[in-house]
DNA sequence: ACAGCCATGTAACTTGTTACATGATTTT
DNA sequence: AAAATCATGTAACAAGTTACATGGCTGT
């Protein structure tokens, strides 16, 4: 559903054409985002049939079929820039729903499939660190979407610890409590005030 | 990809029903992530015809229809519990992605989207941590989703705040520096050890 | 002339969603 | 007997992926 927004995001700068919308949002996501050029096409289709949009059809000279915003497609877009998504169900995470479910199967050690998730977080972060360190600091594009990577991996890196922490809570509860307590992994408190203002 | 893989982790445990495993996939994630029953009756066809799975053909007396683990299926289990998915390619985040294009939509202020979409971060946390706190402390597994949904938002807030900050500098550098230089949200550094072993 | 890129499209497939249809069993 | 719930399925659609087909234009 976002490829669709940021399409008309990207027109709302005046006509492009199919090859060309791709180019950016390349571009605009530090080329860290590809994006199939067939899906732009049958997504310019679907947004015409919406009357989001409307192409030059034809009458033109050059190879280059032009799409324009509508008005209805500049009201879509303005309120999709102003409103937040529907984020009350939250994504069905694969890293997430794998922890889950290996607790139920037998002959597979919970604490082992975290370990092992954990150290491919490390390294990826360490793959994105590096490569944000070597492009420095030109491409803001690029800057901004590894670190929302690099955020995100952090994130799931910490659930994994709190994750581990609660699996060995629970089993000490259960069993006679070798080895002691186990710390629990501090947990994000929303904060109210914004960075500036 | 990953509702396959978990409806094979519930098999794991002995041969099911169709409504039995949505059941029980909602059970292992606390009921916050919902499992449409269409889903589970396709996906159950396709692993069959995948050879993962096999099915107690129809000669059984009640109107529920076993499936069980093959031998594949099971190897198939054991190499996603024990492999990490490939996140090479990161993917297309919403917010993410709206802020990055509203910097080019003329008219439109991107720190105004950013706080738009902070304030909506923070009240989504604010309403996982209340629930969270009003369950407490029975279902292990509704705790871990939810820990899961407050990391990614969590991370998400801070990105906003980085993504803030390199615009706002951005911005300095462009023009004459009115306010003074904007500090810089920290970004997370990978580590190397994890919280036991 | 031919190789290579630019540009537009289409086809086939996967995952996921919502909505609907159809029986069987249980409850009231 | 009627209503509710259990259980299985199908249809239609959205979004995304890969691969392929087709032309036009450019450079050697």
């Amino acid at each position: 559903m976002s490829v669709r927004h940021a399409l008309l995001a990207l027109l709302s700068d005046g006509p492009k054409y199919g090859l060309q919308l791709r180019n950016e949002f390349e571009g605009r996501t530090g080329d860290v985002w590809p994006l199939n050029v067939g899906q732009v096409y049958t997504t310019l289709q679907r947004l015409e049939r919406d009357g989001l949009v409307a192409s030059s059809d034809g009458s033109e000279p050059g190879p280059q079929k032009d799409y324009r915003l509508t008005e209805r497609g500049e009201h879509e877009l303005a309120a999709w820039l102003t409103t937040p998504p529907d984020m009350s169900a939250p994504p069905r995470d694969e890293v997430v729903m794998k922890v889950m479910v290996a607790a139920g199967v037998r002959g597979v050690d919970v604490a082992e499939v975290i370990q092992v998730h954990r150290r491919y977080m490390v390294e990826l972060m360490q793959e994105w660190t590096r490569l944000k360190a070597h492009d420095d600091g030109g491409d803001l594009n690029f800057a901004l979407v590894v670190d929302a990577e690099l955020f995100r991996l952090d994130a799931l890196m910490r659930w994994l610890d709190a994750a581990d922490g609660r699996f060995a809570r629970a089993l000490h509860e259960r069993e006679g409590d070798p080895t002691g307590p186990v710390p629990v992994p501090t947990l994000p408190m929303p904060r109210r005030q914004g960075v500036r203002r």
